[in-house]
This record gives structure tokens, C-alpha cells and sequence, in this order.
DNA sequence: TTTAATTCCTAGTATTTTTCTGGTATATTG
DNA sequence: CAATATACCAGAAAAATACTAGGAATTAAA
């Protein structure tokens, strides 16, 4: 599980919106200045974003995105998920399923698919909501 | 953190190196032919293996490789860490320091950080002898 | 109805990372 | 000295990632 820059962007527009829920429909422009992200980079990851659910568009003059959820109903793991074709730490797992001519003697497997569990429910456990309100780590360095 | 091939290489290496403890040193082609991985590639692995003091070589005539320590203290995560130059989800941290211009105002660093966390404690928490006895995972799917 | 702003779609290019190879030097054994 | 290994360095090939370009479709407002 690498996180790309296409997941970190991804995340970077469902805060920039979560953060501007008086905005109603807020233009890929205006994220991409806020963000300082190229708008035509965004577009690829708004879309998938739209495919998942995540968000919702309005098309024409004056449209744009907004989160179909509240910031508490959008996890993490979800978001990253969208985007990135691959969450889990080796390529012989790809989405929870076994990809590997020699999954059958490999001894490291089942780690692995540990690994991918534990992951997994820590970044669904995560929300926007946490994100923005940051509480989760105050405690920490 | 993506585990390349470079970082589960070195875990077959490993992996054989602890299979077969009664060989003495044992030549990387001998290794590479086992594990069937091609041997100049697996030079480069077993040097940065070496560095890491996780293994011990030979030189010359009937030299080759053995683990500089017993299975059971040789930590998946020590194993991969000495290759893969980030285990961190993102590559604004690596081996744990922070790396990123904007890292003040981010509201997700403190999320990657504690991935981060909990992936090298599990990772830290499988030796090599756990994944030869497999124990650990006997009770999963 | 025209205009401007915006999403949506397809494709292509550039850059970076990863994977793998070649060549040579050095050490060890017998 | 000959045979067999590691050690080291540089670079090629392949794959993945990051980003760009151009334009069609859609809509609100002037």
C-alpha cells in the first residue's frame, strides 16, 4: 500500500470541501487554487470520487462538487480506496483478493493479508470529521 | 509503504537462509535457484542485508550467505526496512521524520504518522520463525 | 439566444521509480 | 595459479506515476 500523490490530493479535495459547506457547489478551479493542485490533475481524481459516491456534481456555469455525505460518514479508507487501484502492501493482494501463481506454498502470505486487515480498519476508522477536528491526536508528538 | 519486490526478495532470502541452517554459507546462486529469482538482482538485495548485519558472508571459494542470527530474532519488519528505503504509507514521512514543506497547516500528517506507527509494530512483531511455523495465522481464512 | 463557466471524456507525454544486467575488482580455497 | 565467490559501480529496460492538452456537452445567467 503506497499512497500516491493521487490519493493524497483526493483527500485534499474531500477536506477543502468539507470545509466549505456554505459554498454549495465549489468549482474544480477554486479547489485547485486553495490547494495549489493543477485543475487538470484533479479532474481524473474528482471523477473517480463522483464513481464512488463520494461526491456530487453539478455540471454548467456556476456548478461544481460538494460531499454527498456528511464529513462524519466519509472515511478515509474509503476515499483512498476510490482512487488508489491498490490499498494493500504487496501487489499479490489487490482489493482483499489473493493475486499470486505461488500464493499456495507462500509462507508470507498470511501476513501480508494481516497486514492489509490492520490497515484497512485504521483508515476506516478515520473520517473527515476526525481530520478536521483533529482530537484523535492532540495527545500525541 | 509498498513492499516492492526488492523488500519481499529479501524476506525469501531470509526465508531460505533459515530453512536451511546446516549448509554453512550458502552461495546466492544456490539461493537464486531455489527461490528463482535472478542472481545479479539478488546481489544488491544481500548487500544492503549485509550492511543491516542480518546476514554474515564469505568470500571466495565455498563462501556465500547465513543469518547473523537466530530465526526467531530476525523481525520482518528490521528485514524490510533495511531495503526499502520508505515503509511509511506516504512520502512525506520517512523513517519517521517528517518531510514536507506544508507539514504545519496538514491536517492528515498526524493520520499517517500513526499508520505509519501501527504498520512497523506488527511488522516488528513477525520474526522469521513465525512465518516458517506459521502458528500465528493458523486460526484465520 | 448568446456567452461564459463548468463538468466530462479521451488521449498523450514526461518524469520518476523499480527492476534487472554487465563488467570488473577482490578475496578465499586448494 | 586456477576456480569460485562476493563486492562494487554504473547504467539500461520496463513499469508505474504524475501531469498536460484539446475539445465536447451542459447549464446558468446576461
Amino acid at each position: 500500500m503506497n499512497i500516491t500523490s493521487k490519493g493524497r490530493y483526493a483527500l485534499l479535495v474531500m477536506l477543502d470541501l468539507a470545509q466549505h459547506p456554505d459554498e454549495g457547489f465549489v468549482s474544480l478551479k477554486t479547489v485547485a487554487e486553495r490547494q495549489d493542485i493543477s485543475m487538470k490533475y484533479l479532474e481524473m481524481i474528482v471523477s473517480a470520487l463522483k464513481k464512488a459516491e463520494l461526491v456530487e456534481s453539478s455540471r454548467g456555469k456556476d456548478g461544481g462538487y460538494r460531499l454527498a455525505r456528511r464529513p462524519e460518514a466519509c472515511s478515509v479508507g474509503e476515499i483512498l480506496r476510490s482512487l488508489e487501484d491498490n490499498l494493500a502492501p504487496v501487489s499479490c493482494i489487490r482489493a482483499g483478493e489473493i493475486r499470486c501463481d505461488k500464493a499456495g506454498g507462500c509462507v508470507t502470505l498470511p501476513m501480508w493479508r494481516e497486514l492489509d486487515e490492520i490497515t484497512n480498519a485504521y483508515l476506516d476508522s478515520v473520517s473527515l470529521q476526525d481530520l478536521i477536528c483533529g482530537e484523535k491526536w492532540k495527545n500525541k508528538a
